[in-house]
DNA sequence: ACTATTTTTTAGGTTTGTCTAAACCTTAAT
DNA sequence: ATTAAGGTTTAGACAAACCTAAAAAATAGT
């Protein structure tokens, strides 16, 4: 079946919003789509009239298996091209997203399939975040923010929670990205921020609300 | 200014006709885009609202110099795009176009310029047909089809006139393609078949059908 | 338990791009 | 010069995806 750029966005967005909150609201929906809610009603209507959503009136609704793994599949898309935007033509990893947002869209899935191909089959995207298999299958990895980490223990980088341009900005600036060994020093307990440092770079401070936003592997 | 995916490939569309014909009319244009007379007249008045057109009521249409720039850029994106996805991701040059034509409306001018990059700006796509520069320039190169060409002369084929598959079927069994240096021995007059001499290859045969199709730079 | 507030849905309207059918021009043939 | 044929435009409708405003349902506060 064959969906339009507005369903795939609708079916994107409702996958994200289910990983923070099991099932999702119409005004959480409208709110990450910068669209109103009579217009979510809309769509919800038409993805369950094809068969893609849990849904009851005034009761919030979810992806089912069929709408979950078509979800999955733009995920992988628009990991694909992100990861391509940075590593081959040179883009920052702040500035990928939107692109990739569009290109996103296009339906080949054999121009997925030698994409992949092409980059090697990366396991995860510029941001750390996984690229789902052909069969929307997640390699999930276990991850800790450095806000609960143990001090004094070396850790890789494996992810960032916030990608807006200022947070991306910020950890530039710090030196930190993707695969970067660092060390929690010290956390204050005062206001959580904590003395981090970063391998070959000065120590520096950053704040509990960054902290939280940096996710390491977990052994 | 900004361009729906609509009204681009009707741009497109018309700048394709206008190469052969000086001046297109609403029945080849609906044609062109499978459409119907009544939609391409709506959409006439929408580009010439935005000032991409001379249009007379009746009399035929073409792109005046804004809306031939325009075209030039959607033409550039589609190349580029062909390009990439024979030389770095393998596909036939003859699966290219549709998925080509789905990438070109992604409408990032930075994305297009970091693609030509990392291509080394190529000149020509893989059919052989000239890649506009950011100016809208297009570097055309003469050429001469092989049925015309004098004989026993090394020539370099610079591009292919049918593109479809059962063409580039042919042409692979004879190891001919953009690059190949060729060289026509001898011309049937009865038929218009040529025999040809491809560079490390044994001579072969080819009709006058296929030779019309098959360009060569003329110094 | 009953209001007041918030959330969600419905009803009805707009825009974009398409369509069919009918009306309108142009051209070419007698 | 008239008409037949063909191409082109207009008129009116429709679907998709959005909107605002009002109604309906759920929730929260006392």
């Amino acid at each position: 079946m064959n969906f339009s750029v507005s369903e795939e966005n609708y079916i994107k967005s409702i996958y994200h919003l289910q990983q923070q909150t099991d099932t999702v609201t119409t005004n959480s929906l409208a709110n990450e789509l910068h669209t109103r809610p009579a217009s979510v009603t809309d769509m919800l209507k038409k993805l369950q009239i094809k068969q893609l959503l849990e849904y009851e009136k005034y009761k919030g609704f979810r992806l089912n298996a069929t709408g979950n793994k078509i979800a999955l599949n733009i995920v992988r898309r628009h990991r694909l091209w992100e990861y391509f935007l940075v590593t081959k033509l040179g883009f920052e990893w702040d500035k990928v997203h939107a692109i990739a947002e569009e290109l996103e869209h296009v339906s080949s899935t054999e121009l997925i399939q030698k994409l992949d191909n092409y980059l090697n089959n990366p396991q995860t995207d510029p941001h750390g975040d996984p690229i789902p298999d052909i069969n929307g299958k997640l390699h999930v990895i276990k991850q800790v923010s450095i806000a609960e980490v143990p001090v004094k223990k070396n850790v890789v980088v494996s992810s960032v929670g916030n990608q807006s341009r200022e947070m991306l900005e910020l950890l530039n600036h710090n030196n930190i990205g993707i695969g970067t060994t660092l060390k929690v020093n010290l956390r204050f307990t005062f206001d959580g921020s904590a003395e981090i440092k970063v391998l070959k770079h000065a120590t520096c401070i950053i704040s509990e609300q960054v902290a939280k936003n940096i996710f390491v592997y977990h052994d």
